[in-house]
DNA sequence: CTGAAAGCGCTAACAC
DNA sequence: GTGTTAGCGCTTTCAG
């Protein structure tokens, strides 16, 4: 099998505590069998079992990322950012795809704690994700990303989605828009709640109190835009403008709208949220809001790597940016 | 620190190879025991270290994935393949994203070997990537996706990328077009060349050779798709039609076209590769060659497995799709 | 059915 | 400078 540090040292003829010395770059080694050393390793294509030095070191140089849908080009971009950041520190990342389902979301993050990662970072499946990992008692640090907990002991880094809905939903309300509906993602997840709320208060803010229309939500993703918007065409409800949970949920009912020979945003003004890179093609042109995932992604590596530093699971560290709303094409004065 | 077998042991008042037995359940071990062990586990918060395990076993059920883009829908498609069949083996994946780079290829390869991964499933970023990995003489076994080598050894799986590309040629050819643009991607990919190849097969076959109209390459995103067209458009060359090595270049280069007033597919025919998710949506709509990402990555997973099963590094492995045109808006008789 | 002991490949005191 | 030795947390003979 693999060449080992004992081979290495049986043919240096060396004790193997010096192989394992030079090949560390120890400043005690001599610098004449230090280079012998990795001569003969190279020649023998030796390896170093990470494994094995993990064992002894504690430490993986590992991180884990959990996302729901690495489908959805949101979550692309954060791992990126995480992935670039992870790789400066010479940290790899295990991705793993939670299909929005959070029995998954444990599971993984079961094997991840027996992998022993450094840290975890969680694009939360839903809001009862918090408490269930919470339970977990983990010793690894956690970072979430996209969504927060009311436990202001976890550490996340989000943007103030609340607000971003709100603003968008302002900005259709200034365009003089009133039957403003909602179309919502999965309604456990604890960032389509927040935008949801932050739709509403901007409606009641505004005296529209009554004109709220929602249309309950089920998946992140285009079909649930595309079947939710038709449906609610089918009833004859026609708003004047929608606000989506995120931008391919806002395809979705593009889709749907102009496929029931509904303008957008001529009759029908649509915004969305994320950013996607999608979102700038000319002939989408999407009305949204902004998130800086690749940074965010980045930026909750960082904390990772903070906590590790610190060995202090204490404080939750927490950063909230804020939203920026891309005016673009599907919205119009009404 | 966090509670060993060792520590169960001495709760228990047994050894601790019968602690370890009793978790693995082992058939020797008394039923009584077992129960007993695993409530003890339970109640400490027991978490078996892979890594340890792992060390004795040689088996880390982890694989690596590289990919040169992951903000390209096409490959969290695959990569949601290659994570989806292998979490059905209790496997995780290590996401590397290499950004095109071969350096960073090799780099992340080594770790990936000294992290002992059980697989290593390649998208290439270069021609020059097989012989560099190949150099490297892994123990692993390794499958590439998406493009191939001449070298049999080496496993793949792949659409017959020349093929399609004439496909797409041809069916443009039928529409009535001669003056046929070809947008690559990265000049050094094989993917890229054998796209090229395609179409230009294509053109020699009914007599089209004059007409040869390449538009060098630079990479394989939208950027570059929109500015190798307006520097197409900006000398003049305004083809018939254009094949581009990608549905992202596609974007790309609509969005030139569009941008100075031509209209596609009126004034100029687009042709795209990969049938990412974003194609379909009706204002895109966009002629393209469909690749089945999602089976391409869980079909390179269930190589590496079989690999991993049969301890013969043999044979190399390779598996061609047949790749299908999917006709949509951005094509027009001419 | 269970215990004792060796060892996976490596690092890190502790000696000399 | 270099060797010896004791683990890291676990699995797996080999005894009994």
């Amino acid at each position: 099998m693999a060449v080992t540090i004992k081979d290495l040292a049986k043919i240096a003829g060396v004790s193997y505590a010096t192989v394992s010395r030079a090949l560390n770059d120890h400043p005690e080694v001599s610098i004449e069998t230090k280079e012998q050393i990795k001569k003969i390793a190279r020649e023998n294509g030796y390896s170093p079992n990470e494994i094995a030095r993990g064992l002894v070191k504690k430490n993986t140089n590992t991180l884990g990322l959990l996302v729901p849908d690495i489908s959805n080009p949101y979550f692309p971009e954060v791992a990126k950012g995480v992935e670039d950041r992870a790789n400066r520190e010479g940290y790899n990342i295990f991705l793993c795809n939670t299909g929005w389902n959070t029995e998954k979301e444990i599971q993984y993050i079961k094997t991840l704690r027996d992998k022993r990662v450094a840290g975890i970072i969680i694009a939360p499946a839903a809001s009862d994700t918090y408490k269930k990992v919470k339970s977990l008692e983990l010793d690894n640090p956690v970072v979430y990303i996209g969504s927060r907990s009311d436990d202001r002991s976890m550490s996340f880094v989000i943007i103030d989605n609340e607000k971003a809905s709100s603003m968008a939903t302002e900005y259709l309300i200034e365009l003089g828009h009133t039957d403003i509906a909602f179309i919502g993602g999965n309604e456990n997840s604890v960032a389509n709640e927040e935008r949801f709320n932050g739709y509403r208060n901007a409606l009641k803010i505004h005296g529209l109190e009554r004109e709220v229309h929602i249309v309950k939500g089920s998946s992140f993703n285009r079909e649930s835009g595309f079947n939710l918007m038709s449906a609610s065409i089918k009833e004859g409800r026609i708003p004047h403008a929608v606000v989506c949970a995120n931008d391919i949920i806002a395809l979705g009912v593009i889709e749907a709208l102009e496929s029931n020979f509904y303008n957008v945003p001529g009759d029908v003004s649509v915004v969305g949220f994320d950013d996607i890179a999608y979102a700038s093609l000319p002939k989408i042109n999407l009305t949204t809001v902004a998130q800086p995932k690749y940074d965010m992604g980045s930026m909750a590596a960082d904390i990772v790597f903070r906590k590790i530093g610190a060995r202090q699971s204490g404080a939750g560290n927490h950063i909230v940016l804020q939203p920026a709303l891309i005016k673009r094409g599907t919205c119009r004065k009404r």
